[in-house]
DNA sequence: AGGGCCTCCTGAGAGC
DNA sequence: TGCTCTCAGGAGGCCC
């Protein structure tokens, strides 16, 4: 399940395979993803492609014509192949480039998205209400702190939450939050400065080493070369609900926030 | 406005 | 063994 790490060693994945090559063709085998993938993608082809970039959890390719825009959404992956490698299950898209390489696009799910859009992509509705990168300075304890004034929801929430940070998934978190030692649930007005200063540093620390180690393998993550990631082992607390705490020993909570599973220990996190 | 719930989908795993 | 049920989850969209 592709969160921002994952996205980001996907794109530093494919980037070196994309960058200066011409596009041949666009193969939709199945446009049912989360939008239908619009006829209007195969303005690409024919033109070259001249840097691949990520916003959020968004891969955006660039070309003088327009920007493809791709969502890997829960189970979505791209990997870069020979143009004649079978087609397997799931995969979707090809991206078919003239140096006899595919860009191939795989989701069982169908949770992702394959759009087209043209500059400047800041006005895309998908992209343009979107907060600031975790690892960028935008995101730092002030920034937060003061999008989090008054706030009664619980701060797991607003660090899933789109509009004040992106890129921070379920699964990070949780992580985080455990690292930093704040109860899920804690309203996140209440938190203090200090408190959310270690937050902060908890959250680019986390995401930094999940890039670090190639994203985090649960099910079915791999990267550009069919790989998967290592970061799995390193989690204390997403998937570990009834177990003991790393820290304490004490057994760990797991119940729903936001309809998702939230795990923490009641000893080491505080509101 | 802000918050909460629903929805899309398939595959894995549990339960019978 | 083989069915059926439940769950997982990003994030837009809708409703209150």
């Amino acid at each position: 399940m592709p969160e921002l790490p994952e996205v980001e060693v996907t794109k530093q994945g494919v980037s070196p395979h994309l960058v200066d090559q011409t596009v041949r063709d666009l193969v939709i085998r199945n446009a049912s993803l989360r939008w239908p993938v619009p006829d209007i993608c195969k303005n690409i082809i024919g033109q070259t492609i001249k840097q691949v970039r990520r916003r959020a959890k968004y891969l955006l390719i660039d070309t003088d014509a327009g920007i493809t825009i791709v969502h890997l959404g829960m189970s979505g992956s791209l990997r870069i192949l020979p143009a004649n490698t079978p087609v397997e299950k799931h995969d979707h898209i090809d991206l078919v480039l003239e140096n006899g390489r595919v860009l191939r696009y795989n989701d069982p799910r169908r949770f992702g998205a394959w759009l087209w859009y043209e500059l400047p992509e800041d006005g895309h509705p998908l992209l343009s209400k979107l907060g600031p990168e975790p690892l960028s300075d935008g995101f730092n304890p002030q920034q937060l702190q003061q999008e989090l004034t008054n706030k009664k929801k619980a701060i797991k929430l607003c660090l899933m939450d789109n509009h004040i940070v992106v890129g921070v998934g379920n699964i990070y978190a949780n992580e985080a939050l455990f690292a930093a030692g704040i109860h899920p649930q804690a309203a996140a007005g209440n938190i203090d400065i200090d408190r959310l200063t270690i937050l902060v540093a908890e959250v680019k620390q986390i995401l930094a080493q999940a890039i670090k180690q190639g994203g985090t393998t649960l099910k079915d993550f791999t990267n550009a070369d069919g790989k998967p990631g290592y970061f799995a082992q390193k989690l204390h607390v997403y998937g570990r609900g009834g177990e003991t705490c790393t820290a304490c020993g004490n057994l760990l909570s797991e119940i729903k926030l936001g309809q998702r599973t939230t795990v923490f220990c009641g000893v080491c996190q505080s509101h």
